[in-house]
Formats: structure tokens, C-alpha cells, sequence
DNA sequence: GTTGAAATTAGTACGAA
DNA sequence: TTCGTACTAATTTCAAC
């Protein structure tokens, strides 16, 4: 229920359909630019503002919540009101084929708002949101360290959230740049097809980075296994 | 309109009241967490769902609106099925007394979903979702290189998102627990305080960090001013 | 894909507990 | 404060164009 869908896999739609189930066009990024930004607007209002008919509007919503583009709405609370004043990112080398103990571990961390698998250093990003800095040791330490996936944490915490939007777009960018292919030089290409299938050659640096420069692999051993292990 | 609130600062709500505007109840955190998980329940099916009246409902429901613990409502969008199926994360290191150019440039940057000012070997980290690799890379070496705040970045790719929760709250923990303090020994906190006045020992690390080490500080210097700067 | 009308539901205001 | 009810306004649905 609170998982997320995998970035390259589709997730429990129409079975046995991989890529796109709807072509979005511009009316539909428009509505999603909407809703994104006011998740309570009536359709009457959405249609309104995007420059369709009420009808239109609602099968075009009806359509995109289907479709999974809208996967659903919800609400930005305050966390700090909320009594979770403290934001830390716990960064997490997990031990080979443990990924999905691994999981089913974290499910079962309420103060975890966000998991994402990386390349680089570590294998795994979490935040975790709580009341004081107390709990991030206690989670760390106590929590995490239990866990035999887990063979060593880096914990960073957050002391500001500079900027956070409700989802990114293709249409944000300008409409000089096509939001498919941007333009840019093809020769200067990191790496081509995708990090999923990453497993070029090991580039890790030990100290500092210079600008530019690219964490693309690694840890990437326990990582090929992840798409059927979970 | 799109930065989010600072960790220890109110966000513009009524001047010169800095702490709690609305002490919330159980019945408070009952109606987000409904309320998290479906953006546009109408508030006479919330009030059901809560075990309150419509009228209260009513009522709750725009106090925790005007005091800012409802931030806004969004709708979660697959970007995958929006044409954004590369997410990575970068981290940045920014040249002392330059944030506000930073901020500034990060707002003109639609790929940028989310920023965070962090403690730890980086200063920020920044999460942009993009078309393919290539732009991650033209992300990075022509827009980021090219604002004089950047000192130094490091690239990861986000290779599934495993979890994401829509903002977790203190109620998330089970009622055995005190949501407000969790019970722990009160002499292990690593620093106490707070991170947002992070100045203590530096206590950096080269090479692979143990189980729980925290990098609590090491790029502070830039960061004592972020309160007043921006 | 659009317009317009009917049915339903949502939002508001009030007095009572 | 909270609840219940009645009133008003809006939205959603469904029809025909």
C-alpha cells in the first residue's frame, strides 16, 4: 500500500502492460499542473482553469487516475505542528541478498517517509522524521543496527528544507527545451542506457569530488539482483 | 511559494508568534491522517471516518488549514508516466556566504523537486527527476557548474524508490510509545540541542563509517549564517 | 468534445445540548 | 465545544447537440 512504484517496472495496473497506458498531451499536463499545485480543486474549477469543458475534464481525470499517472492526493502537513520537528537522512550500506529483508524491515518504520535505492557509496537513502535528535540515535543505533541487511549507516541530518515542489513536470521546463530530449551533445554522455542497467567500470574517489563528477557505480554487486529479489 | 517552512522558524503565519498556533488533539492527527492518504475526501465523509459531526469537521478542518499544519493539497503524479523517468541526487557543497545566490538559483531550476540544507561532508543535497541520464549530466556540469555558489557536487542515481509515505506523523507510532518523547536513556544523545544549532566537535571521517557514527558537522562554517542569510 | 438541465452532494448558519 | 438540522450553493451526472 505504501509502496512506490519501481522506476523502471510498472506497478499492478493492467498486468501483462509494461510501458505507457495513456498518452499524456498537453491538455493532460495541464491538468496535472493543476492538481498538483491544488489537490482539492473541483473538476467544474479544473476544467475552468485548464480551458476544457466539466465533462472533458472529469474523463480526462477519470482517466489519468486510472491510468496510475495520478497515483493519488494527499495532504503536505506541517511536520514541525505535526510534533516531528527533527529530519535526519540515514544513508545505509545493505549486505548482499538481504535487500528484501531489508524492506520488509523498513515497512515497519512509521517514522521512514522516504526509501530510494542508489548507486554510489551507499546502496540505500532514508529520511526519517521524528520528534528530537534523541530518536534518530535511538533509530540508528537501536533500530537499524538490529537489522542484519544492514551492514553500516551514515546519518546526515536536515537543518532546512530549502525548496520542496509537488512533483516535477516535463512541461516546468520552458518550451524553447523539448521536455522529451533536451538538446545537448550526445558524444558527452556519461554512460547510455539508463543506471538500472549500470555496471560500467568503478570510478570511486576517495576524497573530494571535483564538479561534475559522477558516483555511477560502486556498490552495484548486491544491486542486480534487487529487480527480482523484491 | 514554493519553499517550504524553515525547521525552527514559523512561515509567515501570524507575525511574531513563533511556536504553536493550535495545540492538536488526538482527533486533530486523526483527521491528517485521513486526510494524508486521501487529498480530497469531502469533510462530511472525513467526519464520518473521524467519528466527529460535520460541523466540527468543518470547523477542525479550516483551523488546521489557517494555522498552517495543512500546508496545501497535491496530487502524486508518476513520473515515470510523466516523462520523467530518471531521478538523482546531488549533492552540493556551497561556497561560504553564497547561499542566498544559491537559493535563488535553485528556484529558476524546475528539474529540482526538493532541496535540503544538510550537515555532513556536503551542504545540500538536491533531488531532480529528468528525461534520460543525459540530462542529469547537462544538469550538473552546465547549470550547477556554472553558479559560483557551487563549490563541488556528487551525483547518485535513484535507482527504485521504495518507500515513500505521505508525511508520517507522530501518531504513526504505536500507542505504547509516547509520540511526544520516546523513551530512551537521556545520557547517549550524541549532541544535545538541536541540529539547527549545530556547532559542536569536529568529528569527520575519511573511509567507511562504523555502524551508527553520525556526521553531524564538518561543513558548518558556511551554515551558521543560513538563519539570517535567507 | 461541448453545452445545458436534473439529481445529488457539499458547504454554511443557526439553535440546542 | 460539539452536535443536529435546515437552508443555500455548488458540484457531479446524464442527457442531447
Amino acid at each position: 500500500m505504501t509502496e512506490t512504484s519501481r522506476n523502471s517496472a510498472h506497478e499492478g495496473g493492467q498486468p501483462g502492460r509494461i510501458g505507457i497506458g495513456l498518452e499524456l498531451d498537453a491538455t493532460h499536463l495541464k491538468i496535472l499542473e493543476v492538481l498538483r499545485e491544488n489537490g482539492r480543486i473541483s473538476v467544474a474549477a479544473l476544467a475552468e482553469r485548464v480551458g476544457i469543458s466539466r465533462a472533458n475534464a472529469y474523463t480526462r481525470f477519470e482517466a489519468l487516475r486510472a491510468d496510475g499517472a495520478i497515483k493519488r492526493f494527499t495532504a503536505e502537513i506541517d511536520h514541525v505542528r505535526a510534533g516531528l520537528g527533527i529530519t535526519a537522512l540515514i544513508f545505509v550500506t545493505v549486505r548482499q541478498q538481504m535487500w528484501r529483508q531489508f524492506r520488509a524491515q523498513l515497512a515497519a518504520m512509521p517514522e521512514v517517509e522516504y526509501c530510494a535505492i542508489t548507486t554510489g557509496q551507499h546502496d540505500a537513502m532514508i529520511q526519517v522524521r521524528v520528534t528530537d535528535v534523541a530518536a534518530v540515535h535511538t533509530m540508528v543505533t537501536d533500530r537499524l543496527a538490529n537489522i542484519p541487511a544492514v551492514k553500516a549507516t551514515e546519518t546526515v541530518f536536515i537543518l532546512d528544507e530549502v525548496l520542496r515542489r509537488p512533483y516535477v513536470l516535463p512541461s516546468d521546463r520552458g518550451p524553447g527545451r523539448s521536455a522529451r530530449r533536451p538538446a545537448h551533445d550526445p558524444a558527452d554522455s556519461p554512460g547510455s542506457g539508463g543506471p538500472a542497467g549500470g555496471s560500467g567500470g568503478a570510478r570511486s574517489s576517495g576524497g573530494e569530488v571535483p564538479l561534475g563528477m559522477m558516483r555511477f557505480v560502486g556498490a552495484a554487486e548486491g544491486r542486480a539482483q534487487l529487480q527480482r529479489d523484491a
